[in-house]
DNA sequence: CCAAAATCAATAATGATTACTATTATTGTT
DNA sequence: AACAATAATAGTAATCATTATTGATTTTGG
């Protein structure tokens, strides 16, 4: 894996922004420093970094794919009405993957808890 | 809301479909039975089986949604290689919405613990 | 039986992601 | 600094998953 100026600006923009950017948030920050990059750059680098443990790819409920700069232990809250993604403070058992192994047979990497409901945020819309 | 066909059988799919399966592998089950099914209709009853409770859909990082129909409380965990979802036993904690709920201000209606890793059939493979 | 509402099939449209190709940049080595 | 091998890129086409649209059909409640 070479270095590139491209790849070093999108770990950078994924690092600096706390709200779980997507692939296309991220091409938008990225057209800002080099108007004419493509688009399947940012997708390859997002798909490395997140293979090589520099960033971490979320699932969500929204069909699209978000990264995560934060890759200590937290787990994650995803709004169903407006697909934000907030970090909640991990103090979780950290031996669940222990546990979960035994009970698969498979050899487990890592997990995420993805707590669903409804943010602060949109609370307040509601009662508007 | 349970008076069509197509509904109830999709219901019936999921309900004997230990593998989380797939939109597109209700899809393909669903034509066997109604051959001119639309692959809207699947979409549609999907989604609103699983907005009503009746089955739950997950998240997974390969962009498309599975369908469980066990409804109870147990973990997934997803094959990062064959993207199978293989359910896992719960015995985690239940008070982790309460606590999650108390760190995040918005109102928390259920979460999901997804592991990661690489299944048996995987790692047999790998060996030979 | 009738009208309103819900559902349907079929297909078009959209959005996200990957694949492909020719070109350019990086790296380690002379 | 020039070289070849490799990796990365831009641009674009193709693919895959999902949603929207439309007009016909079915169900429901009176």
């Amino acid at each position: 894996m070479n270095y590139s100026r491209q790849r070093e600006l999108i770990l950078k923009i994924v690092q600096s922004d706390m709200s779980h950017p997507t692939v296309d948030s991220v091409y938008q920050a990225l057209r800002k420093e080099i108007p004419n990059v493509s688009l399947a750059t940012v997708y390859r680098n997002l798909n490395l970094l997140a293979e090589s443990g520099e960033i971490r790819k979320i699932e969500s409920l929204d069909g699209t794919a978000h990264f995560d700069f934060n890759t200590g232990k937290h787990y994650h809250f995803i709004c169903i009405h407006c697909n934000k993604v907030y970090d909640i403070p991990c103090d979780v058992a950290p031996e669940v993957d222990k546990k979960a192994e035994e009970l698969c047979g498979g050899k487990i990497i890592s997990h995420d808890i993805s707590f669903q409901g409804i943010c602060h945020e949109c609370l307040k819309l509601k009662k508007n």
